[in-house]
RNA sequence: CGGGUAGUGGCGCAGGUUGGUAGCGCGCCUCGUUCGGGACGAGGAGGUCGUGGGUUCAAAUCCCGCCUACCCGACCA
C-alpha cells in the first residue's frame, strides 16, 4: 500500500472532548471517525487491525472444535419473550416493528437464538458441540464513552457450548478460557481471568477477562501476593472477627435527635462498626431491607445476584416513611416482618449493636442480630474495600480500574430447558443439555491495545494486529535514487509477503516521521540521503525508537526474518 | 435518568457580558524558495455561527423551545 493512496486522514490536534487514550490516538491517526453517539465508522487502517482481531479469534476458535456460523441480527420477539429477557434487556435492547406491527430486536447477544437451532441436537453422540460468531452486536447503552470503549453497535465474537453433563461443560468452560489466555496473548493484552457477577445472564459461574487501564470502567480487586482477582461485584475480603459485649437483654430505645447518618451517630460514641444499616430496596416491586455494617459499603450487583433480581433500585424516600414508618437515617429491621430481610454476613454473631427505631430520631441499642431481627437470608453485600485483607493470603487488596475484554459463563440449563435443547443419551434417557456462552468484544479489543500500547508520540502496535508491518519512509521524495531505492525495498517485501506501506507522499521528513509514529507501525524503514550514501538504510522499531542500520541490498531478507521471528 | 459543559470552515479555538462587514492557528489549493523531526513567502478556496421561533431597523451575540455531543454519576452482559 502506498500511503499517497491511503485514506488516513491524521490530525495534529484530538476532538476537544475525547478523554480516553485510545479515543483520541484512533481520531488523530485516522483510524475512526464518529458518525454520532456510540456509533463509529472504521476507516482503512482500523479495518485492517479488526481483521487481525478476528483472524486471530478465528483461529484460536477453530483450534479448540468451534464452528462458525452466522445468526441474523434482527430477531423476533418472541424468543426472547420465552426466556424472559424481552423484560429484563430493558432499555439495553433496540426494539422495533416490522411492516406488520410484528415486533422484533437488533441482537443483543444471542444465547435464545442459539439455543433455538441447539434443539436440533437431539443425540448424546452429537455432543460436545461448540459454535460461535462474529458479528455486529446493539446495545443501547445509557451512556455511550471513551471512543471504541463503550459503543452501542460492536462486533462481538460470541461462542456457545452444547454438553451432556457438568463434566462435558467443565471441559468446554476450560478450552475457552485456555483459548480467550491464548488470544489476549497474542494481542500484547494482559488480561487477568477474574471471578464475576454472571449479570442476567444466569449460570453458576463466570470468568471475566481484565486489562489493567486508566479509562477502565470496571473495578476489580486483585491480591498482588496470591493472585486472587475478583470484579469488585463479586469480591470477597478477610473480615476481622469482632468480640462484642453481650448486651441489653432486649433492645433499648434511645434519643437521637437530629442524627441521621452513620457518621454522626458515630461521633455521639457509637463507633460505625457497631452500627447496622439498613437500606430500603425495591426489588421486583418487593420492598426489600438490605443490611450492611455501619462502615461496610453494600454493593448493589451482590444484592442483585443474591436476589435474582431484574429490576433493582433503592426506594423512594416517600415509600420507606410509608413502609417503615421513618425516614432513612432512622431506619432498622428490629421488629419487621413483613418483608424480606438481606443480612451481610459480617452480621451474623454480632450482639450490642446500634440501629434505626424507625422513628424519627429514635435508635435502638443493645440489638443482637440473630435475637432481634428476622434474618430472611445471610448473604455477602459487603463491598472490598480498598485496603481490605486478601482472605487467602492475608496480604492488603489493590482495587483497580479494569477494562472488561472478555466473559465467559457457564450458562448451565437455563437456556436449554426453556427452548427443549435436549438429547437421548445411551440410555435412551432424556437429558437436558448443558450450555456455556462465551464473548469478545472486538472493536473493544482494538480500542484497549492501544490504552496500553501508546507514548507520548502515538500509538505503538503489537506486530500481530498492526495494520501493516513495515512503514518505508521515503525522506526525499523528489530524489530520484532516494525514491529508487525505496520502491525496489518495497516491492521486495511485498514479495517476501510482508505487509508493508510506503510513505511516497511528498512531505518533509518531518511530518512524515510524526505521522509514522502517531499511526504506530511497529517497524519503520527511512530510506534517505544520509544513509544512502554509506549504502545502508536505517530500521526503527517503533517501540524503541532506535535505529540500527541495515545494508541496503540486505534489508527485505533482514526485515522479513525479524518479523517471522518476531511471531 | 440526575448533575455539568459545549455546539462558529476538515481539526483546535476566539468573538458573545456592551446587537451593527464572521476572525485566528493548523489543515487544504496554486506558485516560488526550501527539504533528515510537524519550513517560509505570496496568492486563494472553504462557514445556513446546531435548529425552530421571538425581540429588534439590525442577532453568532439578547429571550424561549427543541436537537445533538461530551464529561461526572446512576445504569450496564
Amino acid at each position: 500500500m502506498r500511503w499517497t493512496s491511503l485514506f488516513s486522514p491524521t490530525l495534529r490536534d484530538a476532538p476537544g472532548d475525547a478523554e480516553a487514550e485510545s479515543h483520541k490516538l484512533l481520531v488523530r491517526g485516522g483510524y475512526i471517525r464518529q458518525l454520532h453517539s456510540g456509533h463509529y465508522i472504521l476507516l482503512p487502517l482500523a479495518h485492517r487491525v479488526r481483521k487481525k482481531i478476528i483472524a486471530i479469534i478465528e483461529e484460536e476458535m477453530n483450534n479448540i472444535g468451534g464452528q462458525q456460523v452466522q445468526m441474523p441480527t434482527l430477531q423476533p420477539a418472541s424468543s426472547w419473550q420465552k426466556s424472559g429477557r424481552w423484560e429484563s434487556m430493558g432499555e439495553i435492547m433496540f426494539r422495533l416493528e416490522d411492516r406488520h406491527g410484528a415486533e422484533v430486536a437488533l441482537g443483543v447477544t444471542a444465547e435464545e437464538i442459539f439455543a433455538i437451532v441447539g434443539s436440533e441436537i437431539t443425540s448424546y453422540k452429537q455432543l460436545p458441540q461448540m459454535w460461535y460468531q462474529i458479528h455486529t452486536k446493539y446495545r443501547d447503552e445509557a451512556r455511550p464513552k471513551s471512543g471504541l470503549l463503550r459503543v452501542r453497535e460492536f462486533t462481538m465474537k460470541d461462542a456457545y457450548s452444547f454438553d451432556l453433563d457438568e463434566e462435558g461443560l467443565d471441559i468446554s468452560f476450560k478450552l475457552q478460557h485456555e483459548a480467550y489466555t491464548r488470544i489476549f496473548n497474542r494481542m500484547d493484552l494482559e488480561a487477568i481471568p477474574v471471578e464475576a457477577s454472571s449479570g442476567n445472564m444466569g449460570g453458576s459461574d463466570s470468568v471475566e477477562f481484565m486489562v489493567r487501564a486508566d479509562s477502565g470502567e470496571d473495578e476489580t480487586v486483585i491480591c498482588t501476593s496470591c493472585g486472587y482477582g475478583a470484579n469488585i461485584e463479586k469480591a470477597l475480603s478477610y473480615l476481622e472477627p469482632v468480640n462484642d459485649e453481650k448486651g441489653a437483654d432486649k433492645p433499648e430505645k434511645f434519643a437521637t435527635p437530629g442524627i441521621r447518618t452513620i457518621a454522626d451517630l458515630a461521633e455521639s460514641g457509637h463507633p460505625a462498626s457497631n452500627q447496622i444499616k439498613t437500606m430500603v430496596y425495591v426489588i421486583d416491586g418487593q420492598i426489600t431491607l438490605a443490611l450492611v455494617r455501619g462502615d461496610h459499603q453494600l454493593n448493589e450487583q451482590k444484592l442483585a445476584d443474591a436476589t435474582g433480581a431484574v429490576l433493582l433500585r433503592q426506594a423512594r424516600s416517600e415509600e420507606t416513611l410509608d413502609f417503615l414508618g421513618a425516614e432513612p437515617g432512622s431506619l432498622g429491621a428490629v421488629g419487621v416482618s413483613d418483608c424480606p430481610i438481606l443480612v451481610d454476613s459480617a452480621l451474623k454473631g454480632r450482639s450490642d449493636m446500634v440501629t434505626g427505631a424507625n422513628e424519627n430520631d429514635y435508635h435502638f441499642s443493645g440489638v443482637t442480630v440473630e435475637r432481634d431481627i428476622e434474618v430472611g437470608e445471610w448473604v455477602d453485600l459487603r463491598e472490598v474495600q480498598s485496603g481490605d485483607l486478601c482472605s487467602t493470603c492475608k496480604e492488603p487488596l489493590d482495587i483497580v480500574p479494569t477494562i472488561e475484554s472478555g466473559h465467559i459463563f457457564k450458562l448451565g440449563t437455563k437456556y436449554a430447558e426453556t427452548f427443549g435443547v435436549s438429547v437421548l443419551d445411551e440410555n435412551g434417557k432424556n437429558r437436558t443439555v448443558v450450555m456455556g456462552s462465551y464473548g469478545i468484544g472486538v472493536e473493544r479489543a482494538l480500542a484497549t491495545i492501544v490504552e496500553t500500547h501508546f507514548d507520548g508520540k502515538g500509538i505503538i502496535w503489537p506486530l500481530a494486529v498492526a495494520p501493516f508491518q513495515v512503514l518505508i519512509t521515503i525522506v526525499q521524495p523528489k530524489n530520484e535514487e532516494n525514491v529508487r531505492i525505496g520502491e525496489e525495498i518495497y516491492a521486495s517485501l511485498l514479495n517476501l509477503g510482508v505487509e508493508v506501506l510506503l510513505d511516497d507522499r511528498d512531505a518533509r521528513p518531518g511530518v512524515k516521521f510524526a505521522d509514522a509514529e502517531l499511526i504506530g507501525i511497529p517497524y519503520r524503514v527511512t530510506v534517505g540521503p544520509k544513509g544512502i550514501a554509506d549504502g545502508v538504510v536505517e530500521f526503527v522499531p517503533r517501540s524503541s525508537g532506535e535505529a540500527t542500520l541495515v545494508p541496503i541490498g540486505e534489508t527485505p531478507a533482514h526485515i522479513a526474518e525479524i518479523i517471522k521471528s518476531a511471531k
